[in-house]
DNA sequence: TAGATTGTTAATCGATTAACAATC
DNA sequence: TAGATTGTTAATCGATTAACAATC
């Protein structure tokens, strides 16, 4: 296997998907599982999960598959589960309020600390269990803890600001839900979630159920 | 340009960017653009967006570029975001709230008319002026209003059933933010929508900026 | 006109899929 | 052993990028 270029993006993707797969087989207690298996389970073709895991490290045996146990170990690890993320999150609306709410995001690599946020209305409450601290503790706070991931839930408007402000403060990689491209320094990595591009796939597909989009045609004249 | 494939899924993922872009530019007064400027502002190649546009239907002018009202006019056009889908949210949880509170949503081609819940607390009541309601009204609201699409954020234990439901109300796109691969008849679209997937994809960039993967040696024995 | 920008065809690149040998 | 499944190499497919002609 190829590691000289890293990992794909589209197998990187797919990993989280195994690993939820997983953890429900290993519930039940299933001690081996076959490409085949996974592959009918989450609409994937077996070679491609097979070398998808082979990325992952993860070996299987010829006949028998891969044991369970180990495989979902080995996927979590290789995702960087095991040593859990600390970050912060800027933006307590209702987006950043659902994420700090996420139970989940522990079991999957991040652990929020902290929220910040500009409105006083906010500040110095707990949501979610999180505290929600003025702007003005950000850059303090990620030097002491040494924090390198940044979820940035902010409007459009303010985004660059406090991206601005992250990267100053020493964040290296920033999660970015505003629908805006960051200037950041080529240190810093910034992962775009765009919920609008995902909708947009969705309508379109939706509307050419409807009615199929007509193909260009010859000018009849 | 070739139409018989549909429009690439990374185009139909771009373009609300450019939408985006492309309402500042218009606010600020711009009349024209040109792809190298949007190229610039978002961190893209030219020659992809001018290939992008092509599939949405735009034609600019040599020289002069792509006027920018009727450009943001004509991707909105193209992405359906003028005549906006009614939708239905199932699972008022944090996620789901926070989706209910999303104002965007409207301007991005699909407003939520009607929310749904399991829990007695929630239902009756309305999240950000939308109305959640019982799980049992919402075949015959789906069937009145001739609702088509679904989203659905509830706990993935629940996703299937709660999807089943949808697709028997007559349901026919599902965005989905459970991470599950739900099983749905072949006319239903399913779009998936794992944050987590994103989230590796962050961290595992991050872990190799500290500690780039290593390659695989020969074994020295 | 000259230069910039679009539109389009060709080349490249990378991911998916297919084929098949190795193995339990 | 025979058959199923892994592991790996080769073929295919599709998207991105480069090259260049058309045009204002």
């Amino acid at each position: 296997m190829d590691f000289s270029q890293g990992v794909p993006e589209p197998t990187l993707r797919r990993l989280p998907t195994y690993c939820h797969f997983l953890r429900r087989l290993a519930q039940d207690g299933a001690d081996v599982v076959s490409c085949r298996q996974i592959g009918d389970a989450l609409h994937l073709d077996p070679t491609q999960i097979r070398k998808d895991l082979a990325y992952a490290g993860m070996a299987g045996r010829p006949k028998v598959g891969y044991p369970v146990p180990e495989l979902l170990a080995g996927v979590e690890n290789f995702l960087g589960w095991n040593n859990t993320q600390q970050a912060i999150l800027v933006g307590a609306g209702s987006l950043g309020t659902a994420l700090l709410g996420y139970k989940a995001m522990d079991r999957n690599g991040v652990r929020i600390v902290a929220a910040f946020d500009t409105s006083p209305d906010k500040t110095f409450q707990a949501i979610h269990q999180v505290k929600v601290l003025p702007m003005r503790k950000l850059v303090d706070l990620v030097g002491r803890m040494q924090i390198h991931v940044g979820i940035l839930t902010v409007p459009a408007e303010s985004a660059q600001t406090v991206c601005d402000l992250m990267v100053q403060a020493g964040i290296r990689a920033i999660w970015n839900f505003a629908p805006v491209a960051l200037k950041v320094p080529d240190t810093v990595i910034v992962q775009n979630e765009n919920l609008f591009s995902s909708l947009a796939v969705l309508s379109s597909r939706l509307q050419s159920t409807f009615q199929p989009r007509t193909l260009p045609e010859e000018d009849p004249s």
